[in-house]
DNA sequence: GATGAATGAGTCTTCATTCAT
DNA sequence: AATGAATGAAGACTCATTCAT
């Protein structure tokens, strides 16, 4: 969607012979460092100059990469958010009954976060300054997505008797949100098998902690 | 706890010329004011500037009341966490049955909650820098009392067979933990009134979604 | 016009007692001494840092009284294009016949202009910054202003006889319009008296230089 | 007179696969676009990065042609001089009346102007900064040759009678010289040809607005 | 000839804090 | 209590230039 890259000045496809996997390692390195940094410390409160420390090179040097701090964040987000819309979708296309659809969500994206950890401490700890930002309009856009996917998913389920007939839809996805995102709990899980949690989180939502 | 109040030096209370109310009428609307700033834009977001623009006075002025930002930030924390600990305290003390103690803690610390959003939203998005600031240590440490008041109740309520037996207490209050602090559903409920929001949430607690 | 001036956050008109000439005697010290360096060495090729040194402050104190370089840029230029208006406007309204307005116009703006070297020089050096930048708008405004007014006026002449008859007025205004701006002429006068000069030019413009 | 071209050492202009045309196409052609640049944002506010990428190449590859930033104004602006130059010499060898000595100067000089907008635009933007470096002394020299040469051919005119007896051909060349030397005039002549620019300028110098 | 990565000095700006008045 | 001026350290970013490959 976004993630300024830097294209080189010339066209695509105009190096001599294609490097193979991606642009550059070092710019990879680059991200995966600062991504670390954005998760321990907060997006704003690191530093341009402790990526660059990281990376072994001088502060101005990233710019040879990355043509602000703003775009290393952005590709790191970018990246996120269209794998968990993917894991959306798939789950919608599916067209199962909405306990299973929403199942497959939860235990699809809980791998996903697993792998994009930095992208969701960042979402947790900057979100005030990303929601500012016309540059992550598309992370509010990915978040509607997602509240409409499970708000009809709900909604469905209330409809076929699935699920409770007195349940609110809307306030129940609410309630529920900020443990879908919340990285604590995907990130250390503190002992726990991310299986453990998926299972445990859905036995949650479906029966509540009552016998 | 902590809060720096600038007292001066041996003389608490006798300021000469001391307007019978309280220590200050302006000391209080500026922590008010900052309050209100902090929930906004973030406590590292806003600047003593922008503080002391709300209040009327030049930023260097807001120096005669407190000795520092952090000062500020820690007044409107202590004062929220004590009412936190108290309410759990209180439920507790009661001794009642582990559904009713949660109960009780879900419907009094709501009502807290929203009497205190400033430091529901610094908590929220400035988390990751109070939390390695010595002085804030007491943050965490409330953290740890909730925590060990929510293990032991659920932890009860599978002993006496109230809950699942197959219930993990700990697993269990990691996944609730963020919806117990995150400020979007108490803050903006959109259209929910306190009460629909608590019971939804005891409802989901205790019963989840399906019917 | 424009100008930021970083007004106190106070209302207007707030201070208890207001402080006879200006906002500041350190402000408009850094003006006058900027305006010098811009002056010297341009407007971009000087730097916050130096404009501080001359002032005997930090780079930082700037910010004090301006918040950015380009205010205090745009309050020596719009205060020297004001006058300059000043200038066309009252000579117009005169309403005499076109060859005395001109004569005004030539004779008081050369005392404006000399009045205001550092603002001549900015827009000689750094008219190709200045011409880009939305805030300076008013330059362009003002410019053509006067352009309106050259024209005019020669049209005028040409009308009543007392202009070539061939005269090309808009053409014309070009092959003058230089002269009028460009510091060299009416800065360092190289011996000349600023009446000399002025008399140089009234009489190179009406009369040429043939016998 | 300077112009790095950076040649082999000790062997000019035998490169080991030289190409028939020149000494390089590329190196012509960088200094060509360079020049549109640094005519349309003024030289110091273009940045090697632009000329290399206008270029079609990376910026540290634009030092296999030069060695510096400098060199490729430099370049620029000796062609230019020379040519200016020459013109002056060729009009003032004719030994013909200061008169018509003035009008070829004009005449031919108008061409080289047009043939070279981006060394113009370039004085104009960037006098400042050429006229502080010891490197482009060459152009203070030129130009105080074209100085001489004014000043000599209106002494003669006003000692032959040709020009006005009151004329003081010191503050005229002053006066007149913005005229000669700023780009809007000859860069883009809003609708008028060179010819028509040209007659309007000596007829303005000869013979005023006057009827 | 060109690439791509890096340098290093410098740019403007921000902001919590101090302090004489 | 408050002002107004200043500090000083830090922030993100720029850019001409170098150089191994």
């Amino acid at each position: 969607m976004s993630a300024t890259k830097k294209t080189n000045p010339g066209e695509p496809g105009d190096a001599p012979a294609a490097n193979g996997s991606g642009r550059s390692e070092r710019r990879a390195d680059v991200v995966r460092l600062a991504g670390q940094l954005f998760a321990q410390k907060g997006y704003r409160a690191t530093t341009v100059r402790e990526i660059a420390d990281a990376a072994g090179i001088l502060s101005g040097s990233l710019y040879h990469h990355f043509d602000s701090k703003e775009s290393i964040g952005d590709e790191i987000l970018v990246g996120f958010m269209n794998e968990i819309l993917a894991d959306y979708q798939a789950a919608v296309t599916t067209g199962g009954e909405p306990r299973s659809v929403l199942e497959q969500i939860v235990r699809t994206t809980s791998k996903t976060l697993a792998r994009h950890r930095a992208a969701l401490a960042m979402l947790q700890n900057d979100w005030s300054y990303f929601a500012t930002q016309p540059r992550f309009d598309y992370l509010r856009t990915a978040l509607r997505e997602v509240e409409r996917t499970w708000i009809t998913q709900l909604e469905r389920g209330v409809a076929d008797g699935a699920f409770r007939s007195d349940l609110d839809p809307r306030l129940t996805y609410r309630l529920l949100r900020d443990v879908l995102w919340i990285p604590t709990v995907w990130r250390q899980s503190g002992g726990y098998s991310t299986e453990q949690v998926v299972d445990g989180f859905l036995r949650l939502l479906f029966d509540g902690i009552s016998r």
